[in-house]
DNA sequence: GTGTTTGCAAAGTGTTTGCAATTTA
DNA sequence: TAAATTGCAAACACTTTGCAAACAC
C-alpha cells in the first residue's frame, strides 16, 4: 500500500510508467486505502469526486497499464463488466449478484482440492473460484 | 440427451415453451450431441449451416428462455461474451484464453476444500471454478 | 381467432481506437 | 524539443428492445 505521493511516483517509475497527473491520482485512489475492487466507471466517478480530471478512455488505459505492470489483477465475474483488483496475490472472490459488489474471500477459507489435468497442449495459467451470493431472504 | 423430434417437442412442452420451428431446431443442435458450450453467435452459425432460419435476436431469446427453464446454465468466463452450457449439473470449467474454448472439467478432478462464510446478509447461490489455460509453449 | 413468438432494425452497454493537442522529462 | 500521454468522439462487439408481421394452437 503506497500512501505518500513520493511513494506513488516511485512505484510508477519502477513499473516503467511516467508519473503523470492522471496516473498518480488514480494510483492514489486505488492503492491508498487497502484492497479494492473497482470497475472503470466506478474509478472514474471517484476521480471526479476527488477532483482528478481524467477521461474514461484514460481510466481504461491506466487500468490496463497497471494490470500489465502487475500492480492490479483483472477479475471476470460478469459478462459486460471488467473488475480490477488491487490484491495481486492469488485469492478468490465473493460476487454479490444483486449489488454487483466484489469482495475477497479471506485467505484459507476456500481453495481447490486438486489441480485438474489440463487439456492436451495447454498449461494452467490461473485458477479462480467465484462464489456468487445474493440477499439472504428471511 | 434428447435425440428424437418427438422428444425435443415434449421437452419444450414440459418446460412451458411452445415448440416453434426455431426452438425445436436450436434445441436439437444443443441437446442432440452430448455436452456443449456455445455462445449465441456460434449457435447462430450452426443453425445457419444446419439450414435452420433464425435471427440472432431469437437465438438470444431462446438461450435465455432455455436457461430460465433449467435446460441450460450460463457460464461467466470473459467480459463481453456469454457462454451457455448444456450440462446443468454443478461442475467446473477449463477456459482456453487463446482460443476461447470452454470445456468441462471431468467430475471429481477439482472441487472446493470448504465453503466460505458468505458476507453478512447474503447466502451462497453458486460456486464456480474456472481454470484458465493457454497453449503450452515448448 | 387469440395470444405467443419471431425478425428486423434501432438502441443500449461497456470497451477500444485514431489522432490532434497537451504534457513529461 | 522529442517522445509519451491524454481526451475527445467515433467505432466496436455483444446484447437487448420495440413493434409489426407470422405462427401455434
Amino acid at each position: 500500500m503506497t500512501r505518500t505521493y513520493a511513494g506513488t511516483i516511485e512505484m510508477l517509475r519502477q513499473a516503467g510508467l511516467r508519473p503523470t497527473r492522471q496516473r498518480v491520482g488514480l494510483a492514489h485512489l486505488l492503492f491508498g486505502q487497502g484492497d479494492r475492487h473497482v470497475t472503470a466507471d466506478q474509478l472514474r466517478g471517484e476521480a471526479e469526486t476527488a477532483g482528478i480530471k481524467v477521461s474514461l478512455a484514460t481510466v481504461y488505459n491506466t487500468l490496463h497499464q497497471f494490470s500489465g505492470a502487475g500492480l492490479l489483477s483483472e477479475v471476470f465475474v460478469e459478462p459486460g463488466r471488467s473488475y480490477f483488483d488491487t490484491n495481486t496475490a492469488s485469492h478468490h472472490h465473493f460476487f454479490n449478484v444483486d449489488t454487483g459488489d466484489l469482495a475477497d474471500i479471506p485467505d484459507g477459507e476456500v481453495g481447490v482440492t486438486a489441480l485438474p489435468v489440463p487439456p492436451a497442449g495447454t498449461a494452467i495459467d490461473d485458477v479462480s473460484i467465484v462464489v456468487r451470493v445474493r440477499k439472504h431472504q428471511r
